[in-house]
DNA sequence: TAGTGGTCTAGACCACGTT
DNA sequence: ACGTGGTCTAGACCACTAA
């Protein structure tokens, strides 16, 4: 009775099969698809291997599954994609460029001092260290990081070499399991990223602009600007 | 013996622990967790409890599974953010305002007037339609949508009234299980645009261009212009 | 009430890495 | 050789939905 464990296991055919089903039109989006016992006996497998693979499907969100009374395949698909943000790093030498930072500002900063956006989320920090650092690929400048740390929250912040440490990396590893939120941004770019990014005054610059918390505090609050033509997002469905 | 189902699942019991263990430091990333075996004898579970909890954390991102060696608390989690990109009448209904839609232009067009990048992804086919869509969150307008879809592969396109069925919609239900690459670049808006848009020209706008496959064969080119102000994506990380 | 999915068990064999 | 995770079984009880 033991599953001789083929190259491909027994949860991927299902799920190859139910794929292929929906791929070449005889499930469209609504249709039911058979009960977890009937794929059981179909497949020749437990009722487990097929929830599993029932699970993933639904986890990808190719399928639903609505207890008591069936699984269905899911609607949406197109309505929900995802794009993947990098560390700037890895974009950069994605494309084949080599990659190095310029630390150009690293100063504590007063709490009143900061801009409204970041007052309203530093509102229980007063011990704040801003840097700002141009990224660049193959020597020319691609992204501009001007970010806000609250270094009651990660001390050791202020003494790192940025030129040589990424700022994401560094925190990453002292504050774990972070969660945040962010923008995408188009903007025209004020004078002063122009000149780092080498652009002409109001060209149009993508602001990705994120603030990260950790046990409900914020941590870092990050813009990262690039020029609109040279660096862009991209993703797969 | 059987487990009374308590109101929290085991998987989860043992996954809000081990986040726990992280969140509070005790588990750094690069750390190696116990193993199944002893996870299993920890909470008086089956293995494929443990499994489960273990796998969900993997998928997640927050763990990562060596065979033969051990589970080890995962180094990412700031290097790779998701975007969620949704349906532009979704987006606009979830910030509480009104949608509708206006199709401003709808025609078939010939191979040898599309633009460069439109000619080299529909290299095989021949009959095109295009159309051009605003779309209004309470009357105003917040997105141009200039689309180009391959009808050779989707007949009926031509023949749906875009005032009232969503072109992604109406897509997703012809052509299943799609494929796709996008990018998001921020530009100066066209006169045209501009003026759909009811900005100034060279106004920055997002721009977010999308070509997507089904079975080999590109069926849609598609590109949604918003205002860099007015609209943004937004993500959870 | 009958049928669905949600969860769980107590075993098992296998592939892989480390020793 | 040994311990790890990867997969699988043949049952089970439960919660939910629909008839």
């Amino acid at each position: 009775m033991s599953n001789k464990s083929a190259p491909t296991p027994a949860y991927q055919r299902i799920k190859d099969s139910i794929l292929a089903n929906i791929h070449s039109g005889i499930w469209t989006a609504g249709t039911a698809i058979p009960t977890e016992m009937a794929l059981t006996e179909t497949f020749g497998v437990s009722r487990m291997t097929v929830n599993r693979a029932l699970k993933e499907l639904t986890d990808e969100q190719i399928l639903e599954r609505r207890q008591g009374s069936g699984t269905f395949v899911a609607q949406n698909k197109f309505n929900q994609t995802f794009i993947t943000v990098h560390n700037v790093r890895q974009d950069i030498e994605q494309i084949g460029k080599h990659y190095h930072a310029n630390c150009i500002f690293a100063k504590q900063i007063a709490y009143d001092k900061l801009p409204d956006l970041a007052k309203s989320l530093f509102l229980h920090s007063q011990i704040l260290y801003e840097v700002h650092i141009v990224h660049y690929g193959d020597g020319e400048p691609l992204q501009v990081e001007r970010r806000i740390v609250d270094i009651g929250l990660v001390p050791d912040f202020s003494r790192q070499n940025f030129n040589l440490i990424n700022t994401s990396d560094f925190l990453i590893k002292k504050v774990p399991l972070v969660h945040g939120k962010y923008k995408i941004i188009a903007a025209n770019c004020p004078d002063d990223i122009a000149q780092l990014l080498g652009v002409g005054k109001d060209t149009p610059v993508l602001l990705l602009r994120r603030h990260t918390y950790s046990s409900g505090l914020v941590v870092t609050l990050v813009e990262m600007w690039q020029a609109g033509d040279s660096f862009m997002f991209e993703g797969v469905l």
